[in-house]
DNA sequence: CGCTCGTTTGAGAGGTCTCAATTTGGGTGG
DNA sequence: CCACCCAAATTGAGACCTCTCAAACGAGCG
C-alpha cells in the first residue's frame, strides 16, 4: 500500500503536491496507492462514508447521483481534478457515485492522512481548498445553466466552451453523447433533438464530431451565462 | 475599519475563529468590518472580483445569480455562514449575487488577509475549508434535487427537512413564498400549486404556518434522495 | 454476419412556465 | 383604529419544453 517511487516523480509535479515539503509528501505517498482502474470501473458508491481522497491522474471521472436507478451526472472530471474533497474534510457521507469513463489511473489518499497533513502544510491546505473551491463552482455554474437555460441553450453554451478550449471550430465529443446529456441535465433524446435543432444556429454534428460552423451566430443563440467554463 | 472590542466575543466564538491564535484573530479583526445592513440589501454582485470574505453573523443572506433579469436564488444562508468562499479563495469573479433577506449583521474580512492567514494559521484554514465544503454540497444537493425531483416532491423534501429541524411538526416560513419558491427552483404559481398538491399528502399551509399533519404519508410522498439536509 | 448497445426519430403525455385576473394580507396615513 | 393601498399570493387558461415509451437505425465487436 504505497506509490512506488518512479511514479511519484509525476505526482509530485501537481499543483496539489508541488509546494509540499519532501517530507510530508514522502510520508502521504508511501500511504497513498496508485490505482489503474478500467472503463466504467465504479470507484465509490454515493451514501458511504470516504475512505480516500481521489486525485484523477489519467482518465477521465463520472460524479453521479442516483434516485430509483435514474442516474444524473452532477461533473465530469479531467486530470488534475480531486474528488470527495468535501466529504473527506466533513467526514460526512459522500452525495455522489464515482465511476471511470475510460481507462484511468487514480491516487488514493487515506482521508486520515488528508486531515492531518491539511493541518500540519499550509501549501497542501491551499491546494486542496483550490481544487475544493474550483468543484464547488462548477456545480454551481451547472445548477445556473439547469436553471436559467432551456436545453438546446445549455447543450449551445457547452459547445461555444468546448470549442473555445480546444482552439479550433471543430473538436470530437469527449464522451459518450448519453453521458453528455446527462451532464447537461437531458435525456439523450433531447440532446439528440437539441443538436438537430443547433443546426440552424452554427453547428455541425457528424458522429463523434462537431464543428462550428457560426460561431456568432451560435453565440447569439446561446445567450452565454457570464463566467462560462464547464 | 475595524471591528470594535465589545463585538469580537461573539465573532470570536465563531467555530471558524474559535481556534485560531489571539494574535491573528486580533489581527484580522483589526482590518475588518462588521457592518449591518437592513432587508433586501445587495451587498456582492455577480461577475464582480471579491473584496471581502463574508460571514453571516446574524439575519439571512439570499445568494442569487441573475440572467437577462430573471433571478434564480441558489443558497440561503443563516448564521454563521461564509460566503464567497470560492471567489475570494480562488481570486476569480464571484458567480453570484447577494442580497439581505431581512436585517443582517455581516462581517467583512478583506480577502488579502484571509489569504495570508490561510497561509498561516491551520486552524483558520481548517474552518475555512469546512466551510466550503458544506456550501459545496448545499448546491450538489440543490442540483440533485432539481434534476431528480419533480417540484412539488422539492416542496415536500424541503418541508420535511424544516419539520425535522425545527423539532416539530409546525413551522413558520423563514421567507417570501416567492423566495422559497426560486429556491426550490420553481415559479411562484408553481409553488402556490404544489403547496396546494400537498394538502392531499399531509401538509397543511395557512399563511406563513406549516403544519405536517401526516409525516409518513409525506415521506412516502418526497421520496427522500439521502443526505437530506437542505 | 449477426448481435448488442447507443443513437435517432416519432407520437403522445406530463410538468412547469407565462400571462392575466383575482384575492389576500400587511403596512400606512388619515 | 380603520380604510386604503400595494405587493404578494392564488387561481385559471393555454403554451412550451422535456420526458416517456416505442420503434427503427447504425456502428462496433465477437
Amino acid at each position: 500500500m504505497s506509490v512506488r517511487l518512479a511514479e511519484t516523480q509525476s505526482i509530485r509535479a501537481l499543483p496539489l503536491f508541488k509546494e509540499m515539503s519532501e517530507q510530508n509528501f514522502a510520508a502521504m505517498m508511501d500511504l497513498s496507492m496508485l490505482q489503474r482502474f478500467p472503463a466504467r470501473a465504479e470507484i465509490i458508491r454515493e451514501g458511504e462514508l470516504p475512505d480516500f481522497l481521489h486525485v484523477v491522474v489519467e482518465g477521465a471521472v463520472d460524479l453521479f447521483a442516483t434516485r430509483d436507478g435514474v442516474e444524473t451526472t452532477i461533473d465530469i472530471l479531467y486530470p488534475i481534478s480531486i474528488f470527495i474533497v468535501a466529504a473527506v474534510v466533513r467526514d460526512e457521507p459522500q452525495l455522489k457515485s464515482a465511476r471511470t469513463l475510460m481507462p484511468s489511473q487514480i491516487l488514493m489518499v487515506p482521508s486520515q492522512i488528508v486531515r492531518a497533513t491539511f493541518e500540519r502544510e499550509a501549501a497542501f491546505a491551499h491546494g486542496i481548498v483550490a481544487e475544493l473551491a474550483a468543484r464547488y463552482r462548477s456545480v454551481t455554474r451547472v445548477l445556473k445553466n439547469d436553471r436559467m437555460l432551456t436545453a438546446t441553450e445549455r447543450l449551445a453554451n457547452w459547445i461555444l466552451n468546448s470549442a473555445r478550449r480546444a482552439g479550433r471550430d471543430e473538436f470530437e465529443l469527449p464522451i459518450e453523447k448519453r453521458k453528455l446529456a446527462s451532464y447537461l441535465g437531458m435525456t439523450p433524446e433531447s440532446y439528440s433533438r437539441a443538436i438537430t435543432a443547433l443546426e440552424s444556429y452554427g453547428v455541425h454534428s457528424r458522429g463523434t464530431t462537431i464543428t462550428v460552423t457560426d460561431r456568432s451566430r451560435l453565440t447569439e443563440f446561446a445567450r452565454p451565462i457570464l463566467n462560462a467554463d464547464d
